[in-house]
DNA sequence: TTCCATGCAAACGTTTTGCATTTCG
DNA sequence: CGAAATGCAAAACGTTTGCATGGAA
């Protein structure tokens, strides 16, 4: 296993991260993380975030082009809005296990056991939607 | 809803994409559609790709920062392969659409019936991954 | 004749990288 | 001390867009 540094850098963006509601990018990581140390670069910011993510620290998720990062804790899911772009949780228990292994019958793949994505349309979006 | 016109272009790159096997991105089809039509454009292709997927002809998911096109008729989801990129197909039938109620009424979202898209590993990253 | 579609090249936003320097261990 | 992390700026990448021209309806 590969030793990493502990680095204030490091320890700031972390803590960004997990400051920040929802699903931030690198970009909202950066803000933040500026706002106490104004010169920690972009470059540091993405170079954490990968190493968290190595680590496992981190879930790491593509949204639109863009990388979301959630710090989170408990084991969940995300449902993604196709309109508007948001992202929320849903918890790990309303996607049953066995659905897992039918999955991974069906497909051969041996798959993770969270953060599955789902696509949709958020509740904000869902009458506007109606409307076409 | 909008009209489009029926030109060469669109057909061709309409064309490429369901000659191709999996699940091809933009310059996936821009190489192959060049083979018949040298001076098609990529601005062209993302044009055409992004009508079809408007029309709903066309499935467009995102793998690591990069877009990838379906033409697929059948109803399925998608498991992408965490460590060599990798996406395969699984039968609807394999996520049972009860779940798909579940995890509505967990998120407050509606949600598509497919593409659902998972992560793992895919057959062949399972041995070396088992080694780590 | 209208106006959508095309080709080209330039622009865009996100992410990565090269390199000299700093800092952790 | 040696290796890894940093800051900066430049580059890379996939994708989008402005504009003049071409072609479908």
């Amino acid at each position: 296993m590969k030793r990493t540094r502990n680095t204030v850098q490091r320890r700031a963006v972390l803590d960004s991260l997990l400051a920040l509601p929802g699903h931030p990018t690198a970009a909202d990581v950066f803000g933040h993380v500026r706002e106490s140390y104004p010169n920690l670069s972009l470059a540091t910011v993405y170079r954490a975030l990968h190493a968290l993510v190595e680590q496992g620290a981190v879930l790491e998720m593509r949204v639109e082009n863009v990388s979301r990062y959630d710090g989170g804790q408990t084991p969940h899911h995300h449902v993604v809005c196709r309109a508007c772009g948001a992202v929320a949780d849903a918890p790990a228990e309303a996607l049953p296990t066995p659905v897992l292994g039918n999955l991974e019958r069906a497909s051969g793949f041996v798959l993770d056991r969270h953060p599955v994505q789902f696509t949709g349309i958020c509740p904000q979006c869902v009458e506007p939607a109606a409307r076409e």
